[in-house]
DNA sequence: AATGAATGAGATTTCATTCAT
DNA sequence: TATGAATGAAATCTCATTCAT
């Protein structure tokens, strides 16, 4: 997982510039602080309210309302509603690729890893940041062109993550996959499969309990799509 | 697949009630002709006009135009614009389902039934209707929460299809499926996979060319998932 | 004066294609008349706040009270508040350019054409129409781009009318000017001194008791400047 | 031209009161610098950003950007945005007084006086500070009240320094005018010409190359209407 | 049945101004 | 003095929906 190391933008980076100086005054790096600090409160708080309420019926004052600041303040670090929206995805994203990468990495590009990276998701991810699951899968569709663009470089970089695991893997075990496409095939459907399988059973439906089960079952499928596809 | 037969809905006209159809004079015959011809008519330019251009974007008033209506008449045949993106959704789901039971029946619930219901989503479906596709699987996400619900049906119906074709199949090769969530888990898997391999390789990019070899990959990732579920 | 006739702009003429038929249905007339009648309150409403409070503080919503229509009425006759501003600058000017035209005419393109614009510029315009003239000197100034160009061909308008008149003038007396740009510079000396003792006298102070006097002396200043650059 | 000398306005600074300019330390001597000179650098600053994108457009942060201070620090010299472009515009006006007075005085308030403030008003004023003529007589129109008020009595000061020319010129030349009011009439006059002769050939479009030409012919007019206006 | 002008609630967004540090 | 993050009032504008004709 090469580029995973995304960097954090900020609106303005005025600041930044006396942040080049090596000692920040006190004041200064308080104040930086605190800056960081409001920046994700508001975060935090439109991931609820978009999750809870949806993208639309959440306006930008109650956004402020439940970040305890001002709408200005919302203006100050977004640009508008829709920055917020691709921030928050952008943040959401990069934990997610984070999570699966690590898996990846860990089980060096191994099948275990492909596992592992299932189980994970469904049974940290899902389970434990449904509304992150919200925002990705539901609340950012169907928005304006510019959100879909950065969606659609979102799930880009994900299937990337995931077909160069798959790649590695066939180099690992020495195997061909079918098709030149194959791998990227593989990618999207995992992915796809990952979507809908907590789509259908923690958003439509809640199944948290059986999230073992599902998580296996849907891991089996997995590799077995994965091995049939592969070629000595 | 015994329900597939859904019924048309039609807000009640005040002339059909009284009359039926066989006792209809020629004027009402004409009548009732204009009238289902207009509400295709509506129906297509919504159509066209969610998918090229968004649902959001395309305003009550522009559909009018486009079906060569006024926009009183458009709330004539449907309550509001909900209603009209609610039976769009319908009339495209009905017609996915049409096409993909009759593959599962044609193949008497075998296996290759499965394979012939995938390539005929991928090279029938897919390409001759990217409109219906944008709006199954793009232009009807991230509504209200009637629209949201209606797409739960809509999937769950989709689901059920798939899952009892599963299950078919299981019997008729005398096998079990590892769990007793696995056919249900199977099928919203193959769902996922449809959606984002035709969300990827169609709406996000232009891979229609090599639909055939996608389709051929996906199917393969399909069956190897089935049968890596299935137990003697 | 020879492109007097300027068309009213209305924002959509779906209406107009069914006006190209001979006869509108009583009806159909009715409703024409109801949205000409509309139109023309909306545009006295704004004009006459515009003068009185500025074109700033008079918000959409205070004009849409004022009209006695709704702020949705006020976007459906106009596409926004500078469209709003533009229309009753045309009309406004449209009216000016009526009003001194028709001297220029009547008095055959000779000095007293030049004498009785002026004394009806001051003693018409300005005494009766006080809010236009707030509107097209003072309230106008200071908006968008847009806004400005508008104004800018508005007095291209007016600046080619007397133009054209001191041409006609110097052709009737058989006289040159002293240079080539000699009838425009006395065209724009011509408006920017009506312009400014408008506003000085009426705008600023309202030494309206006395129109007849600062009319008297500044007609005669004019002629005594178009004397003099005047050649035989 | 007596009262030529305007005081120039500055928010009473704490240090100054208790300290005047004899017993200043080298300290203090360097801080009053530095407090005009960003006082300078402000109205520097606005004044390019008010004539080149508006006074709407440009707002206080890109104001202190440009002028490289702090947005308090911009409160500090001045009470707001108006203030600031009302201290624009009297510096502005302070520098054309002099400069129209100047030749006044000259020319012992003879015609010449006349005829050389003309072209020193067209053809240097104009010509070289077309960021100060935006702003007298485009930017500040159409704001507030106070800022109208402002414009007023800046225009009355110019207007009361025309007239008194105008007035020494009869005295001088044993002449009386047509009416009581016609020097001031005349005044409004000469300085509604400039405006908008300087407006329409330098703002509205570029006749710099020409302003010879307009500066004599607008001259020989207004020394025309002069005449005109003139009883022995 | 069909029309289309009128409605108005509700959302986003701006930016001059303040004030704790 | 200087800073710049925070404020929030106030304005524009949209567009699905209604209803008299």
């Amino acid at each position: 997982m090469p580029d995973l190391i995304v960097e954090k933008k900020m609106k303005k980076s005025k600041t930044s510039k006396s942040a080049e100086k090596k000692s920040l005054s006190k004041t200064a790096l308080r104040r930086q602080r605190e800056r960081e600090h409001r920046y994700e409160s508001i975060l935090s708080a439109a991931e609820l309210l978009f999750a809870r309420e949806g993208y639309l019926q959440a306006s930008m004052e109650r956004i402020a309302d439940s970040a305890e600041v001002s709408v200005g303040t919302l203006y100050f670090y977004f640009k508008n509603k829709e920055d917020l929206l691709v921030h928050l995805l952008d943040k959401i994203s990069f934990e997610l690729r984070e999570l699966l990468g690590s898996e990846f990495i860990k089980a060096d590009f191994s099948l275990d890893g492909i596992k592992s990276a299932g189980h994970v998701f469904f049974e940290e991810f899902c389970l434990k940041c449904p509304e992150k699951l919200a925002i990705l899968f539901k609340e950012s569709m169907g928005r304006s062109n510019l959100v879909e663009e950065h969606r659609k470089q979102i799930f880009d970089k994900l299937i990337a993550d995931v077909q160069e695991a798959l790649i590695r893997l066939s180099d690992n075990r020495k195997l061909n996959y079918q098709s030149a496409l194959s791998a990227e095939i593989m990618a999207v459907s995992i992915l796809g499969m990952y979507e809908r399988i907590a789509y259908h059973f923690l958003i439509w439906q809640d199944s948290s309990k059986e999230m073992k089960t599902i998580s296996k079952d849907t891991v089996a499928f997995i590799l077995g799509g994965i091995n049939n596809l592969s070629r000595q």
